[in-house]
DNA sequence: TATTGTTATACTCTATAACTATA
DNA sequence: TATAGTTATAGAGTATAACAATA
């Protein structure tokens, strides 16, 4: 049993590591790191604010400032004061935006050529037990 | 089943997430960052040459250099020339790294946290399916 | 006075290119 | 000449502290 639980967690490990190293691989593909990618696959539609993304992503402010810096220089955001509240700055994604977070998530290969790997039952049974972990 | 297979995707994410996050604050409590106590975690009992922690890790040697010689500057690993092949350095842990790698261990409470609310036989499920994805 | 975001700064991560030492 | 590793350099991620604008 401890075998199976040590195994366990190496397993966890090891697909974590092939994940980031395969969203990162994706984000490169069109010239992005990672932690723009992932910014810009967290915009909603209406716009966050600078402060929810920095939840989000569990970083300061002005990690989220600089990142949200470099994709707007590159056409990929804009920023749009709040009209209630002018302190606060809406972040939305601009078409060419769109079109860049469609391409990573379309070279994006973890979830076809891993995932994939398992037949619908299995994924159900993947679903459930993530479930209780992630609860 | 479209739904089942986004529900899981964004699962995997979450649970990726979550465990990054969970691993740089286990290593944050002794001061190192994500990145350093990963190459830790790396190093086996006979020493790793430069080149194959690159190979592991799936970065540039430079990179190694760089973070083994922070490693160094505190103590947590040494370097030491292969007898066989003057060109290669083999990475040790020294026995400070190890009490360092050992606290990163006992503070990274994902496995425990997360993993642990899985019963013995869901484990088992888990590791099938995660051999699976994995092969 | 409190909050939102930015700026200034510093350190780390990371890669590329040029270099040294050894084979 | 080829390989292992380092150095120099540069761009990006990240946090802290000080700051400006707004509430």
């Amino acid at each position: 049993m401890t075998e199976v639980t040590e195994g366990l967690d190496q397993q966890v490990s090891d697909l974590v590591f092939a994940y980031d190293a395969a969203y990162g691989r994706a984000a490169q593909t069109v010239s992005l790191s990672a932690a723009q990618a992932c910014l810009l696959e967290h915009l909603t539609a209406d716009g966050c604010s600078m402060g929810e993304l920095a939840g989000e992503l569990l970083c300061d402010a002005s990690n989220v400032t600089q990142l949200v810096s470099r994709l707007e220089a590159r056409g990929l955001v804009a920023r749009v004061p709040d009209p209630a509240d002018r302190r606060i700055k809406r972040v939305s994604i601009t078409p060419a935006g769109q079109r860049v977070r469609d391409a990573v998530r379309r070279a994006f290969d973890f979830p076809s050529d891993r995932l994939g790997r398992l037949t619908q039952p299995e994924r159900h049974q993947l679903a459930a037990l993530l479930a209780k972990v992630l609860a």
